[in-house]
DNA sequence: ACATATTTAAAACGAACGTTTGAATTATGT
DNA sequence: ACATAATTCAAACGTTCGTTTTAAATATGT
């Protein structure tokens, strides 16, 4: 076995490709040839393109989401033991704030969140459900907890909104680290521990706001 | 020529299956097929898969920027006649609205909107660069409008926000229409007009929080 | 009406794709 | 060491793609 073994070359590779120029444009023999590998070992690894994202998801996903997960059951305890509603930015962290630890974490992070980013709105059915699958569960948590902290919002509401958190997540993912298009002037981009206090402040004030 | 002539039904079919499968998962058989055109068809009247997609987004983004144009600088000269700075809310108004409205005109026009949510996280620079050429000047002048309305949000900070506000938009733009995937439990989705108001009431709580 | 330009049509082009095959190679267990 | 399993490799498969070509059909202008 090489020092990385191939496996794991092929999901690097992948995660950077599937990333920077999205799944379906994106083809096994560009993966195969930066993982340094042969066009048949995906195949034979993993079963099918398909399968490789799949794969490329589960690897970053679950346990990052079980960060997600003790983080949001802490705020919760934590709140129970106080006798008090939980904070809504105290949820909102516990799910923002770990994909910004996890982003610096190693470097092939990066290009994970734009994935991730990216899977929100994709078109192929093959590409979004194999991300919502791992995701939504923890949603549904997060939406359960925001109902807690935010009673007078009426739920429908309330979920309203957080689609809309969930889009300015995701298109924040999506463009951390990209040249910042719309705005060629820009005076300073926010480092990414100031961007997930800002992203934080916008849709804390956006979920807690009066109908 | 026909009741629509070929060039017409190329751009409905295009602007159908580019939203529902995406640019680089759609055809031009697919589209020639449902648009009932021949194959050469697209070559000979756009050029190329490209300038086609370009098309698509000309034929719907200019008129529609023309009238979001128009009401941001009719919210501007209000404001100014009144001696007082314009409000946010008003100038994301002359932003959103107009999309609702238009989507509601005809019925491609719900497929477009979809395409234009997409096209913010684009991965292939062919499509995003030909989308945000066309919204970017609007946009540089809803932030110049926005620093009007909210003096004390220093510029980068707003900048920030003014993403945030897209992301938000460009997802609702995508999901808008589709099965709500996160919460199969829904309670009763908003209509159009509804979904306008809840996300203006978002963002416009996100950008004038205080900092 | 006829000459001209425009549009449509069928067929084929070369390229790139995901996948499969079968042999060669390397690692593993006894 | 040897038999066996796991992995790598080059090559090819069949399909689909965007584009081009060439001819037929249709519309246009005088």
């Amino acid at each position: 076995m090489s020092q990385t073994d191939t496996k794991t070359r092929i999901l690097d590779a992948a995660e950077h490709l599937f990333a920077s120029d999205g799944f379906h444009s994106t083809s096994l023999r560009a993966i195969t040839s930066q993982a340094q590998a042969n066009l048949a070992a995906v195949n034979y690894h993993f079963g099918s393109k398909g399968a490789l994202l799949q794969a490329v998801f589960e690897r970053r996903l679950l346990p990052l989401n079980q960060i997600r997960r003790e983080l949001l059951e802490q705020a919760l305890s934590n709140a129970r033991q106080q006798n008090t509603a939980p904070r809504t930015v105290d949820l909102l962290r516990a799910f923002i704030e770990p994909t910004l630890a996890f982003r610096q974490s190693e470097p092939g992070a990066r290009d994970f969140i734009t994935l991730v980013g990216r899977a929100l709105v994709e078109p192929d059915p093959t590409v979004r459900d194999c991300f919502t699958a791992l995701v939504t569960p923890l949603f549904q948590q997060l939406m359960a907890a925001l109902r807690l902290a935010l009673p007078q919002i009426p739920p429908g509401i309330l979920q309203t909104r957080l689609q809309f958190t969930l889009g300015a997540m995701g298109h924040t993912m999506c463009m951390i680290g990209r040249p910042p298009l719309q705005f060629p002037d820009a005076p300073q981009p926010p480092s990414s521990a100031e961007l997930v206090e800002l992203l934080i402040r916008f849709v804390s004030s956006g979920l807690e706001a009066p109908c």
